[in-house]
DNA sequence: CCAACACCCTGGAGCAGCTACAGGGTCAAG
DNA sequence: CTTGACCCTGTAGCTGCTCCAGGGTGTTGG
């Protein structure tokens, strides 16, 4: 199959798919003597296999080790879960930081109400107040 | 002040106010005979303006803009609530696509509680799952 | 007066994970 | 035989920095 049927297969960019060669995540494929790749259905399962990772927002580095894996099945399990609570870990920890900083922008907003000059916005005022190291709406103790 | 006390101050990195400067948020500063950057205090709050911009995760593009009504006081701050709008906007999305992330990412990390070969193991099997296009936990219906 | 060391300069490359060209070649349908 | 959809390589761009290399400057201590 060529790599426009692959991409959209797996429901991605062909630009995408020939990156993840580069990288080393996807098999070299065969080439017709066009210079054409063609590929077998194994490479459509790792794609796929890289991609739903993706979409668990892993990193290509984490996918490498997966795909590792599921190259050595022999191989002991424990680093699998050990890079899945790593993931954990960073998606509640990101969950965290966006959650304040929701705080804080909610903060920042109530500062202007209705439409206004700039010189009179809560906004930007509380903006200056900060940058000037006095206290601010989004930044109190 | 040279670079290095004003980065100090504002708690960056040194490179990151060049940075700055190149990319035309930060006015350039007098130079020394010796070519130094001598900064006044109004670049100072400028910096501590941007930096605290940044905490509150607003790209750059958009800090440019506050830092144009900043120097235009006069103008309608409509655009300023408009910005900050998008920015909570974007945030919460943020925060509900890594809230259903976790979900995937729990679901599939209970598929394998104890250490085995990866042969055995129910999380590589799971993503494999995925990746034929059979159903999976952490990307059912 | 000189050495040592902290600081500063420029220009360029690197990170992650793609995306978007430019400037070509290939292939199937009508 | 032409049109249009597809494919190729190589390179540059995005964001917001960060980190060199290879130099110059300024201050402090002996």
């Amino acid at each position: 199959m060529r790599i426009g049927i692959l991409a959209k297969l797996a429901a991605c960019d062909v630009e995408t798919v020939r990156y993840y060669e580069r990288e080393g995540l996807l098999e070299k494929p065969e080439r017709a003597a066009s210079g054409y790749r063609h590929y077998a259905p194994r490479h459509l399962e790792a794609l796929q296999f890289i991609r739903h990772c993706r979409s668990l927002d892993m990193k290509l580095a984490e996918i490498r080790q997966l795909l590792d894996f599921r190259r050595l099945p022999e191989r002991d399990c424990s680093g699998i879960n050990a890079l899945l609570d790593a993931q954990i870990a960073r998606v509640l920890q990101q969950i965290q930081m966006l959650e304040s900083l929701k705080e804080q922008l909610y903060l920042l907003r109530a500062e202007c109400e209705q439409r206004q000059s700039a010189q009179g916005c809560g906004i930007l005022r509380s903006l200056n107040d900060a940058a000037m190291g006095r206290p601010c709406p989004c930044h109190e103790p």
